[in-house]
Order: C-alpha cells, then structure tokens, then sequence
RNA sequence: GCGAUAGUAGCUCAGUCGGUUAGAGCGCCUGGUUGUGGCCCAGGAGGUCGUGGGUUCGAGUCCCAUCUUUCGCCCCA
C-alpha cells in the first residue's frame, strides 16, 4: 500500500478522520476567519510558487539557522538551478515586492498568504514535513511602531474569533543593526568563563551566533544569569519597542515582555513576538512574527522596512474549541420511491442547489427505510419524501430529521416552499 | 541527527506459559411484513496478526533485521 510520505499527513472531511486535529472543516473555519480580518485590516492575498531559488531562502533565511543548513527540500533542476520547496513564506513575499517594484505603486503594501510550507523536520505533535501556514506582511518605507501593533492586535483578534482562550502573547526586541553587536559581546563577556562547561550547541553559537544561547533550554539556569539585553537596546530601538507596549497598552491587548525570546530566523530586527498555548504539548507556539527591516535590502531590494508573522493552521486546528466550523451535510436530501419519483427528484436537487441549498440525492432507488437510515447518516436537516402518492397527489412530505415533525409541501409551489423552510434556518 | 514508544478487522483495542477454525466493542450490510432515521433485538461480511528472515514438531506470542506510527530532544508555526 502507497502512503502518505514520512511525517506527512492528509486532510479529512470530518467523516472519514478520528483525528479532529486533522479534519480540513476546521482548517477551511479558520481561514475564513483570517480572510474576514485581512479584508478588514486591508491586507491583499498574495500567491507566491511553492519552490523558489535556492539562493533566496540561503540569503533570506539566514545560512546558519537550522532551516537552511539542514531543513530544506533541495533538488536540482535539469538546467542545472538549484531549486527548493519553500521551507517558510516571508522571503517569498518579499521577492515578490522585489520583483514586481511594489513600492513604486504604493507607500505600504499589505499582503497575506495561506498554503503549505516544507521542512525535512523529525514529525512530533503539531509538527509535520508539510505544514501550514497563514501569515501577513506589511511591507514599505515606515517602521511605525503602529504598524506592529496593529499586526499584533489583529492576530490577537484572530485568536480570539477562532475561539482559542488560553494563548498568551509573548514580546520582546533583538535590536537594530547597532543593537547585536552589542548583544554579542555581552553575551561573549559574561560567558567566557563558562562557556567551557556549557553544551555543545551554545559553545558553536558562543563563536557563530551568541544571541541564540539565549534560546538554550539545557543551559538555561547560566542564560537566566545574563543582564537583559533589553538594557542594551539603542535608544532608536529601546523608543521603538516602549512605544510599541504603549500602543497595545492603550488597546488592552496584555503580553508579557520575554527578554529571552529570540527567534530561528535570522532576518528579525527590533520587535519580535510568539503566541503559546499550554494546551499544544512540547511544541507550543501557535504563532510568531516580528519586524525585519534589513530584509529586502539583502534580497536585493530597496531598504524596505517590514514587519509579519506567520500562524501554525495545524496547531491552531488542534487548539480551536471541539465543534468549530461548519462539515457541510446537507440541508435536504430527497428520498425518492420508484423510476418516475427518481427522475424527479434529479431535477429537484438541480433547482435547490441553484437557490443555494445543499442538496443531496442518492444515484440508487432503494427502499425508504434504507434512505431514511442514509439521509440520517449523512447527517441531513431535512427528507423530501417523494413517493408514488406524493407525485399522484402533489403533496410532498417534508420530515425534520431534527423534531420528526413532517410538514407538506405543494407542488405547484415547491421551491419557494422549501427555501423558505429550509433556507430560514440556514441564516441563523 | 539522537532517544523512547507502538504496529492484530474500516476504527479503538484484548489475545494467558509458544499449542486447535485469532476475539470484543464501535462502524458497515441485511432482516425484525405494506412507505419513515436514531433506541433495541437477530444475523452477516470483513484479518497474509506491518514486512522479511530465524528458533521450534508448532510463532500473533520468542530472537534478529527492516519499514511505519506516536511522543520527547533539537528547532520552529
């Protein structure tokens, strides 16, 4: 038997998956919740390929973090390029601002994208070879630090519409450009007479990159010894990230400042953030983002500023409350009794569908108990019962799977019946 | 890449010290008299016991290898 590749997995409709986790009805609620955000916000869609030049994620993404130097789906193509399957989508976007010169068509570019991303990781609980991610970038000549809290703010809506209680906003700044020096040789300083017994890990970093050893979670007891490196912010970057807790102070959006939180990505300047949930086990964050205005400058680019985040649409279906979403059964399905009520009812569901109502019909004639047991497996609203003596009569009987109750319908008036029975209720 | 777990029916699992035709619950199909779902009752279909090798008179059970799952480390969403 063929299966899903190593730590890939599909999405089922809810019918034929036990894993809630992993039924698309859920995926498919919270991007439509994220589509109504973004249209509100005025961010646009952008739709970028699923491979890009190798080159791109190397110089966006940053050699040294762990995606490029050992996460990348890499082949090379047969003129020779080298290709990968995106391992993350914001170098992509900005590509795309690149490319495209979006600056010269407006000051702030406001994008968003939904979709698979790649990444040859050991699967583990809310992680997967192809995940999914929705993120939003705004993209142009401002670092406002308005522009962050807006971010943040609409983020945090999102959490709260999709109905997820228990998250919490974690904020911190790695600095500008004048910042990480700084950073580094704190770091180097306090630890030189440590380091030696420190793990293997941090004592790369201690020579790569020493921020990283913040992220440590071995040596975490010498990391929590360290000053702050919020304490050595520049005053440009220090301002920008006060203003920035101003500006969600004033919203009432709480968070709490994490001078610890350093992310994998090395293109983050400035304000950085992660949204945790307890309820995810080991692999916590539902999302992270931050600013990163040295970015389209190394792509290539104009020295565009920017700031985004990216959200886990598998951890945040694992986290969204049990009966979120709409499977879509049917609102009316027609059991029909005999070749002359057959044909019929294939004209009716034609018509209910036209009026927006989802209409099922079973291809086989079968008696009415075997499509009363159908219509209730499929979970349908309503049966149109359509019999020999309701087409010699024209009084249709209309049964509410939800009470019993049975209702009659006129021929005559069929359509304008139904829809206002069944579609009524679709409304509320 | 490292560590640990598990793999028996569509699903969740039981299967004793190695010993006859491998079980249960759920689900599925059929029936319980005329055209009415759920509840109940009866019957039925469905399994190379992950795969390959080995030990043995005999392996779902013991040994080795391999594949896959899940969870943790690492890292991230």
């Amino acid at each position: 038997m063929i299966t899903t590749p190593k730590y890939t997995r599909d999405l089922l409709p809810a019918e034929f998956s036990n894993d809630t986790s992993a039924q698309v009805h859920r995926f498919q609620f919270i991007e439509e919740r994220a589509r109504d955000l973004f249209r509100r916000y005025g961010f646009k869609e952008i739709r970028t390929p699923i491979f890009e030049h190798t080159e791109l994620f190397a110089r966006g993404v940053g050699t040294e973090t762990d995606i490029v130097s050992k996460e990348m789906y890499t082949w090379k193509d047969i003129n020779g390029d080298s290709l990968t399957l995106r391992p993350e989508n914001t170098a992509s976007v900005i590509r795309a601002y690149i490319q495209h010169k979006m600056w010269g068509q407006a000051e702030t570019v406001k994008l968003f994208y939904v979709g698979p991303q790649f990444r040859r990781e050991r699967g583990q609980k809310g992680r997967f070879r192809q995940f999914y991610q929705i993120g939003a970038e705004v993209i142009g000549n401002s670092d406002n630090p308005a522009i962050d809290a807006e971010c943040i703010e609409m983020i945090m809506q999102l959490v709260a519409d999709v109905g997820i209680g228990n998250a919490e906003l974690r904020l911190n700044s790695v600095g500008d450009a004048e910042s990480r020096p700084r950073f580094a040789e704190m770091i180097r300083r306090e630890l030189a007479p440590k380091i030696s017994s420190m793990c293997g890990d941090c004592q790369r970093r201690y020579e790569t990159n020493p921020l990283r050893i913040l992220d440590c979670k071995l040596d975490h007891e010498v990391v929590a010894g360290l000053p702050s490196t919020l304490d050595l912010l520049t005053d440009d970057a220090r301002q920008h990230f006060e203003t920035v807790c101003r500006y969600l102070d004033a919203r009432g959006i709480s968070y709490k400042i994490d001078s610890r939180l350093v992310r994998g990505l090395d293109y983050y300047t400035k304000t950085v953030f992660e949204v945790v949930s307890g309820s995810l086990g080991s692999q916590n964050a539902l999302l992270g983002g931050g600013r990163y205005d040295g970015l389209s400058k190394e792509l290539g680019g104009p020295a565009a500023k920017g700031f985004g985040f990216a959200l886990g649409l598998d951890r945040f279906a694992m986290t969204i409350p049990e009966n979120s979403g709409d499977q879509g059964n049917p609102d009316l399905y027609i059991a029909h009794l005999g070749a002359a009520a057959f044909e019929r009812a294939l004209v009716l569901v034609q018509g209910l569908r036209k009026k927006g109502i989802a209409a099922a019909v079973d291809f086989e004639t079968r008696s009415l108990k075997s499509s009363m047991k159908l219509a209730d497996k499929l979970k349908a609203r309503y049966v149109l019962i359509l019999g020999e003596s309701e087409l010699a009569s024209g009084q249709w009987a209309l049964r509410s799977m939800k009470d019993s109750s049975q209702s009659t319908i006129s021929a005559e008036n069929w359509l304008e019946e139904i829809t206002n029975l069944v579609g009524a209720e679709e409304a509320v």
